[in-house]
DNA sequence: AATTAATTCGGACGTTCGTCTTAATTCATA
DNA sequence: TATGAATTAAGACGAACGTCCGAATTAATT
């Protein structure tokens, strides 16, 4: 009865709840029903619109992907020459695990799930694979100036670097309030010197 | 009746079991009566040994800890110079990969799964911070002669190389029969050059 | 206004879960 | 052999799970 709309789909509130819900307990720690009693919603109404449990945690993932993908290539273009976007990418890291470790926790369980669940499995390779291309074309230019990596293939170099802020992430997630957590993800950034 | 000793410990068959399981199926898969019938024990007896499931469960993060920080300590001690052990520690994580996947994705799930439980968040750790000290002491000799990294700590340096062959090895484990999907991780080893 | 489709609701269905209790059995020690 | 502790076994317990169905309500179309 507001002024404002506040009649949202209730399809769209369920999934926000569902990405709510996983990021903030985990895949293993959130039911159908956790998610419809937080989205003040019937828990019938999950399956109305996404079928299945599967259907609706592949939503989630999806929606996941979206956000990275579109993050990581903002923060990409933002700046001009290699060298930044790597310092880009880097900070884009730290900003996430301080900020939205939520969004981090997400990836790293999901990644783990996909490892036993099929239908996670190709999403998850996608997302590694799409990130990992982004990057590439980043480093492509500085690859050619390169002495001792240049025989490797760029695509080699970019799954390098995603795989590195990936672990060290997943290792600062674990370090909780350690003084410089931070500075093995800094070190990413001088890889390619 | 054989003449072996063919009566081993049930507490034993029990934790082989579990962890096989674990390590098979994942986490968030396996229910307690999953591994006592798989073990061949009735289901209380899980309970009388080790409590409840997370007694259990965590016996197993135990056991696959030791296992790993045994297999890393035996591979670094057994070349001599610095460049051959980083060497040797990629080689160990690409035979990892290939002859024992299993046991990675224990790794990778007991990782995502302490994200959520804080009694695997201190044990998953402790396994990131022993492993990375280990390679600390591998590579603090090369850390003297190299000019563009030692401003930073060499825990730092032995945490990012950890973080770069755990985050490579998961996305070669989405990698399904890639040609080259090994490449990423040899470039490991010339990351201190 | 009548009719059809789309949505919301409440609740039941069968299954599986981790835990616990109690009794039967085995084993060691005296 | 008698006794008490340790182990094994069988099953019940309540709770939670994902899914599904039928009715009620709302919205859209004629």
């Amino acid at each position: 009865m507001d002024g404002k709309a506040e009649k949202v789909n209730q399809s769209e509130k369920i999934l926000q709840t569902a990405f709510q819900c996983l990021s903030t307990r985990g895949y293993a720690n959130v039911s159908m029903r956790d998610i419809a009693d937080q989205a003040g919603v019937v828990l019938s109404q999950l399956n109305y619109y996404y079928k299945n449990k599967e259907g609706l945690f592949t939503e989630v993932v999806k929606m996941m992907m979206q956000q990275y993908l579109h993050e990581v290539e903002d923060k990409l273009k933002s700046v001009a020459n290699t060298k930044e976007k790597i310092s880009s990418l880097v900070k884009y890291f730290c900003e996430l695990i301080r900020k939205n470790p939520e969004l981090l926790k997400l990836f790293i369980d999901f990644t783990a799930q996909s490892l036993w669940l099929p239908s996670f499995r190709s999403h998850l390779k996608n997302l590694f694979d799409d990130l990992s291309e982004m990057i590439e074309k980043s480093v492509l230019a500085e690859m050619t100036i390169n002495k001792n990596l240049s025989e490797y293939s760029s695509k080699s170099v970019a799954k390098l670097l995603l795989g590195a802020l990936y672990g060290i992430s997943v290792q600062i997630m674990l370090d909780s309030d350690e003084d410089n957590a931070f500075e093995p993800l800094n070190l990413v950034g001088m890889i390619l010197n």
